[in-house]
DNA sequence: ATGGTAGGCGTCCTA
């Protein structure tokens, strides 16, 4: 089963792009974030009739997250809970359940999780980034406890390590890369995740580039879209992958998508 | 050197 998160930037833009990657990348799980609709402006029939049931938590204007499903789908979580901002919609969460081969059930934990950027640092932006990531932290114990599949996908809005930016002195105070953001990350991580692209993958890539100062065309690129694997996902984990090629497109998101195979 | 670009119920805010 392929499961892909791609922060779209607004998905009434970004339409015909998620169609024509869908077609060609046959990914069975999206996680989407920066949708930037309401539930009702969201293209459901549009993704419906290429195949994929629908959940989404959406919001106007800004933020926004949905997931889509080749496979049953059941909802779990429509925000995080004890979120620092319940206004703001940053979290959905599902259990999907592909056709057991043999007949056995192979359900899947995911979610699609936009955290704060957390610009300017520091700031309240700041705090409630950190605040955010704090209650993540305490729902993935949570998640953890249950010893199942679990995907925990999205744009984290922090970079990992020095080698996940293409010049680290530049980002040194930005709340990407600030000390204390890399450390909750780091703290989430070490309750017994798998970060699907680094684990097997030693070299540098990107998720992002910003639309601004050519950054793009000069590599000037994070790594800050993710895939978290409970230890019951990364048993299965046979492949994972950052595709470059949406980012080059006409009129295309800042982000491109990751990616995880996991085996049936 | 504080620019640059993109998206949205937009004349600013967020990223």
């Amino acid at each position: 089963m392929r499961i892909a998160s791609w922060n779209v930037n607004s998905i009434k833009i970004r339409l015909a792009h998620l169609l024509d990657w869908l077609k060609q990348s046959k990914t069975d799980v999206v996680l989407l974030q920066e949708i930037k609709c309401l539930d009702d402006g969201f293209p459901a029939l549009e993704l419906e009739t290429v195949g994929y049931n629908v959940a989404v938590h959406g919001q106007k204007t800004y933020n926004g997250v949905a997931i889509l499903s080749r496979h049953p789908m059941t909802v779990e979580q429509r925000g995080l809970p004890e979120a620092p901002d319940p206004t703001q919609s940053r979290y959905i969460e599902a259990i999907v359940e592909p056709p057991g081969a043999d007949g056995a059930r192979r359900p899947v934990r995911v979610a699609s999780i936009y955290f704060p950027n957390g610009n300017p640092a520091p700031g309240p932006k700041y705090d409630h980034k950190l605040a955010f990531m704090a209650k993540l932290e305490a729902h993935a114990r949570t998640l953890l406890a249950f010893e199942e599949p679990l995907v925990l996908g999205g744009d984290y809005n922090v970079i990992p390590q020095p080698e996940d930016v293409y010049d680290p002195k530049a980002w040194a105070t930005d709340a990407l890369f600030l000390p204390q953001s890399r450390a909750a990350l780091r703290r989430l991580v070490n309750l017994g995740f798998t970060d699907a692209f680094r684990a097997l993958h030693a070299e540098v890539a990107y998720t992002f580039w910003d639309y601004q100062a050519g950054a793009w065309q000069k590599d000037h690129g994070l790594r800050i879209d993710h895939l978290l694997l409970s230890p019951q996902a990364a048993d299965r984990l046979t492949a994972s992958g950052i595709d470059k090629k949406p980012r080059g497109w006409e009129k295309p998101s800042d982000h491109t998508p990751v990616w995880c195979e996991l085996s049936v």
